[in-house]
RNA sequence: GGGGCAGUGGUCUAGCUCGGUUAUGACAACUCCCUUACACGGAGUAGGUCAGCGGUUCAAAUCCGCUCUGCCCCA
């Protein structure tokens, strides 16, 4: 007998029942595959391969649900989406990983041995994380294993190679011995970004110095006693009129004996200490600047094992540590030191494995950019950040790079340096860029020496890239093999575009790194920026604003989230929690609040479910309500079109969620029950049938334009209702909504009024749907007043208040007022 | 030391570019209601000197200056 029977059948909405069921179909369906012969217009997105060492927190769950609603937005807007899914798997913290969970050191452990490791933990650490790609519903192109991009498999890396033989042909990369940022526990030079500061304090000594030429004390503060023997030169403010005489004399070291000129340098602060200062080989970053600028020989007394030097008598064979407590303890002895005191020190330490670092000259391989820093700046002036601030995070970097950048690591698990020395003359020769190469275990391809012509052999080198290497060229790696397999004509097909990629998403941290370097290499393989856009976003730290720790334990996982509370109330938590580019604080509670909504756009869809789809425009008599309501859909999809173009996902979230609660849900089909059903004929059909148009309508743009944040639910029932997916759908467009917007300036009105009246029943005590004998409202509601009565069960509306003897007078505002007869 | 970002009811957040109704919304709290899409719901109540001080203005959360606090980056 039931006549409206819902499509829907499930009472609530069970995502851990129904998406991944979905999300097979739209597998089965590829519905998001790439087809570069679709005759749309390409858009390449550089998904960041997540780095597959450790299973994300909600961090990942969040800034990779951002990215998939970029893809889906451009997808609705026409666009062919190339979005590859890809794994990082290069570099040192997959090998940290490894000695920690096997309890081994990588030198003790044969390299194949080793590798081996490092790849266990990968594969299983990449498994999860696509897990949770897909329950969260991404709509990356592929997620077949096979197809899912690594960047230390043969094809990524023989890519990374051919782009350093070509640079290095072009000129661009050099052979260096400058001291470098070393980490003696990683064994290996680290980048300047590579460097975390850890505060803390040491010991600050007052050391004795003798003048040679006459013979006074000269007292020294240093915090590292063990340098001493490394010391260059010693040095005092120019201003500084205590030791202005002292100008060309020599210092002795105490201990050591060694004569060290003193000069004036403009570095000595005349309030640190005594104001005298000694330059060692190397202490921190400043003595290295120091070496350079007057171009002293250093005396390197520190080992890569980061032991002093054998041929330092006495000390030989400690470590920096040792050594330092034994120096400090026999100057001490020798009564060498006037005073020590504990002050606070920023440490630089290795951002991978905590160790603190030592400044170290070993021939490591460089790559200009400081050459390259102005034409950056232009690209940073065309480039379009979202949001927009985020441009100034490259700039502060842009304008501070002063080297350029080591791209040598003596480490196991990355890209190998493609090249072979000959054993007769020491010169690099390089192979043929194409195949991928590991000089450390194969033969070279050649037999000659390119310069000295000797076929005496050669000797691999046996070093690696720094993985930023192998990420700053991601985009063109993706745009030369979609679906991860190899089709050049597709990088040929874009190259006529300004820009080499259309989007660069990525976290705010790392755009002094990746951003940077891709910037750096698009501009130096291809001569233009790598990108037309750059979305940068924030971080997701625990509800005290701290970041994720897994050592304090507050750690959120993403599995345990989507378990709870489904994948897309994940992603529309993410969406809706801070406007773009902020930090979120992850609070559960909230999460579950967001969860709420997802079920309410179910259960909307359950109701209008039971009314027909009305195709032909002709049947229906558009009533003011439905106008009203429709002018409503078109100002709210304007406003998220705006949201959604400067990738702001919060402002889409907003708009949506609050129109489809609050207007259309709450009042809108409250206001149209009555005439949907026409349970006793007061309308006629065409106005029926046109509460039943308008009820559908709202409702499929409405999931339309909200498909782009919450896919499951938004597909799950358009499917139900209209048989075909949401998500190869066209963005709505405002003018196909309602031509003319109408009554919108009756909305907060029409609100006013319906709370009135409910608060008047409650007030009285009576139930919602208790009848009102009869009721005066203002004359701005005229249009609405057949579906009004049905709401409020109205019985007689009376055009005059005068004529309502016994009623009850309602204010909506200072002016405006009802009056019901109960 | 330099730079960036921020400070809005108990919590989080919108509004600030371009000054102008009663400062948005969510969560939490409290009261009432199982009204045939939804109790993962509905109706209602309470809660804010918009970090502080000063300036510009008829008018400041919004513009300017200073101070304080927090986070991030660089030295």
């Amino acid at each position: 007998m039931n006549k409206f029977e819902s499509q829907l059948t499930e009472k609530t909405y069970t995502p851990q029942k129904q998406d991944m069921l979905l999300f097979e179909t739209w597998q089965k369906e590829k519905l998001f595959s790439f087809n570069k012969k679709s005759g749309k217009p390409i858009y390449c997105i550089d998904t960041p391969p997540p780095y597959a060492n450790a299973p994300w927190h909600m961090g990942g769950a969040i800034h990779y649900s951002g990215i998939d609603m970029i893809a889906r937005f451009m997808r609705m807007n026409g666009f062919e989406i190339l979005f590859p899914m890809c794994l990082d798997r290069n570099g040192l913290p997959i090998e940290v990983q490894a000695e920690r969970e096997f309890k081994i050191s990588m030198h003790n452990v044969p390299r194949e041995e080793f590798l081996g490791m490092c790849k266990q933990i990968l594969d299983r650490v990449g498994d999860q994380i696509l897990h949770v790609c897909r329950i969260l519903g991404f709509s990356n192109n592929s997620f077949e294993w096979e197809e899912v991009y690594k960047t230390d498999q043969k094809q990524y890396r023989a890519l990374t190679q051919a782009t350093f033989i070509k640079l290095f042909k072009d000129g661009l990369i050099y052979e260096d011995d400058r001291p470098n940022n070393y980490c003696t526990r990683c064994k290996t030079t680290i980048a300047d970004n590579e460097i975390d500061y850890k505060s803390g304090s040491h010991l600050l000594y007052d050391i004795k110095f003798k003048v040679k030429e006459t013979d006074e004390e000269l007292i020294i503060s240093t915090s590292r006693p063990e340098l001493i023997p490394a010391i260059g030169v010693v040095i005092y403010n120019p201003k500084d009129d205590r030791y202005k005489h002292l100008e060309g004399t020599t210092a002795i070291s105490p201990m050591f004996e060694d004569e060290i000129p003193i000069m004036a340098h403009h570095y000595a602060k005349m309030e640190f200490g005594t104001g005298i200062m000694m330059v060692c080989a190397y202490g921190d970053s400043s003595d290295v600047q120091i070496f350079r600028e007057l171009k002293l020989i250093p005396k390197t007394i520190i080992t890569t094992e980061g032991k002093i030097d054998d041929n330092l008598p006495k000390y030989g064979g400690l470590t920096v540590k040792e050594a330092k407590k034994q120096i400090a303890k026999d100057l001490e002895e020798q009564e060498y030191i006037l005073d020590q005191k504990d002050v606070a020190h920023n440490f630089p330490t290795c951002s991978r494995c905590k160790n603190e670092v030592e400044f170290l000259a070993m021939p490591e391989y460089y790559l200009k950019q400081v050459e390259f820093v102005p034409k950056l700046l232009e690209y940073a002036d065309i480039m379009k950040f979202f949001p927009n601030y985020m441009k100034q995070v490259w700039l502060d970097w842009l304008n501070s790079v002063s080297i350029d950048w080591p791209i040598s690591r003596r480490r196991y698990y990355g890209t190998e340096v493609p090249i072979w020395y000959c054993k007769k003359c020491g010169h690099p020769n390089l192979p043929a860029p194409g195949p991928y190469y590991q000089p450390w275990k194969d033969d070279p391809p050649f037999t000659d020496c390119e310069k000295c012509e000797a076929s005496s052999g050669f000797e691999g080198d046996k070093k690696t890239f720094d993985t930023w290497m192998d990420s700053s060229i991601s985009e063109i790696y993706i745009q030369m093999h979609p679906h991860n397999k190899k089709d050049e004509d597709l990088f040929k097909e874009l190259s006529n575009r300004p820009y080499i990629c259309d989007m660069r998403p990525q976290g705010k941290d790392i755009v002094r790194t990746w951003l940077h370097y891709t910037m750096l290499r698009g501009l130096q393989l291809y001569d233009k920026p790598a990108f037309n856009h750059a979305w940068i976003s924030g971080h997701v730290v625990d509800s005290k604003g701290e970041k994720f720790s897994k050592s304090k334990g507050t750690e959120v996982f993403p599995e345990d989230m989507i378990e709870k509370y489904g994948g897309d109330a994940v992603r529309l938590y993410g969406a809706i929690e801070a406007s773009h580019g902020s930090d979120i604080r992850f609070i559960e509670q909230k999460l579950q609040g967001v969860s709420k909504f997802i079920n309410k756009l179910y259960n909307i869809g359950k109701f209008i479910s039971r009314f027909p789809i009305i195709e032909n425009l002709s049947e229906i008599d558009l009533q003011p309500a439905d106008e009203w309501i429709l002018s409503e859909l078109s100002a709210a999809i304007e406003e998220s079109k705006n949201g959604y173009e400067i990738f702001d996902f919060q402002i889409p979230s907003r708009t949506l969620r609050n129109f489809a609660w609050d207007p259309y849900a709450s009042h809108y089909i409250e206001l149209v029950k009555g005439r949907a059903y026409n349970r006793n004929n007061k309308y006629t059909e065409p106005q029926q049938k046109a509460a039943w148009y308008t009820l559908h309508k709202a409702f499929k743009e409405l999931l339309k334009a909200f498909a782009p944040v919450i896919p499951f639910v938004t597909d799950l029932v358009y499917r139900g209702l209209y048989q075909k997916t949401v998500h190869l759908e066209e963005f709505p467009i405002c003018e196909d909504i309602i031509t003319e917007s109408k009554y919108t300036e009756l909305t907060s009105q029409i609100m006013e009024l319906n709370s009135t009246i409910w608060k008047h029943k409650k007030d009285m005590k009576l139930s919602l749907n208790n009848p009102i004998k009869q009721a005066y409202i203002p004359k701005i509601f005229e249009p609405l007043g057949n579906d009004l009565c049905s709401m409020h069960g109205i019985e007689q509306l009376v055009e005059k208040s005068y004529e309502i003897e016994k009623g009850e007078k309602l204010f909506l505002n200072d002016k405006d007022f009802i009056i019901v007869e109960m």
